[in-house]
DNA sequence: GTCTATAACGTGATAGAC
DNA sequence: GTCTATCACGTTATAGAC
């Protein structure tokens, strides 16, 4: 059992992964070469290919991965059974904010690359699930029955809620030629919205 | 003066150009290819040579048509010195999402190519002064100066209010997987947000 | 496992007949 | 102006040495 001698992290199966990532990432699927990707990873174009057979297998790879990490993060928060309707509002916000600031390219990602293979890509991950049945969704139904929010459509809901949080980063090339805003504005600008969005929402459900 | 021959709407260059905006739209520059287009447009690949050159002569074109059009038909609403801010944020709503639904991959469209050569693209069409400096944005002030609404940013306000308009467009193949929403309650959720946008707006200015 | 060299293929662009 | 045939090139993928 000789079995570790290059288990995980800094292998260089996961170094290309990780690359792959990047690239894939910031450019989708049809503007990435797979020269980029292993020019990333430091290695030849050749170990790309014996390690992940082709380019779409290390795609379908990446973009798995992604999804799981960017609705899984979520599921943990909208399903805690410990919090109130109002906590989860915040945390939502914040904790996805946090996790868009550190790879800021995945919203634009994932909804070019969905809209490219809608049925393809989303079979391979159970996103349905994470939000209807959630506890989240439940206790937006009982707050609106005991009337603490106004009758209205939870995917309007989740549609406004989601958009005030991701749609910054989708239209930030856009924003900050509009603008003139630097880097560090935007920034700053995003900060400011973790506590914002979800005064917002409130009063947007009343 | 022989030059009625090939004027504008039906000759072949439209038709390409046509055919160029639909593929381009819907896959963005790097996944179309040129001999798609001319399949779209009915005629041989060497004609769209002959025409425009190249693919990224062609794709150019197409984009500062569709940045002319997008920001244009705001300009007339939000700067219109006839009407009041509360209409313009109806008639922003409401005509926005009109056109849009006429093309809805032009918002994904624009991002995604935005992304990928911000000043390239940009500034080819001057839409900085289309959004500040508008009577919009003076109305904006001016209202908050009287305290009509409460103090806040006016970047804020723009990226909550195009998000509410635009996000469930770019948002659309998620949301349908998730959701299982039906091309027509789909459409049905739009038409609703016509109307509500306006309502949620007023609601977190106050 | 990792590399160099090269094959196989797809795509943008052009030559030249009509 | 429009077509067919073909070139030229970039990119993915593989063969084979080490």
């Amino acid at each position: 059992m000789d079995s570790f001698k290059n288990t995980a992290d800094s292998s260089t199966e996961e170094k290309i992964k990780a690359a792959a990532r990047t690239v894939f990432h910031k450019k989708g699927f049809a503007a990435s070469r797979t020269r980029d990707i292993a020019e990333e990873a430091g290695i030849n174009l050749a170990l790309l290919n014996y390690y992940f057979r082709s380019k779409e297998k290390l795609f379908v790879l990446v973009m798995i991965e992604t999804l799981t990490e960017f609705f899984g993060s979520v599921s943990v928060i909208i399903n805690n059974p410990e919090t109130t309707f109002e906590e989860k509002i915040e945390q939502f916000a914040a904790g996805y904010i946090d996790l868009i600031f550190r790879e800021p390219d995945i919203p634009l990602f994932i909804m070019s690359e969905i809209r490219n293979n809608p049925e393809q890509l989303l079979q391979k991950v159970d996103i349905r699930n994470t939000v209807f049945n959630s506890v989240f969704m439940q206790q937006f139904t009982e707050a609106m029955q005991q009337g603490k929010i106004k009758d209205q459509n939870f995917l309007h809901f989740m549609m406004n809620f989601v958009g005030l949080i991701v749609f910054p980063f989708i239209g930030k090339p856009l924003l900050k030629a509009i603008s003139g805003l630097t880097e560090e504005q935007f920034n700053m600008l995003i900060e400011e919205r973790k506590k914002l969005i979800p005064v917002w929402i409130k009063a947007m459900m009343n």
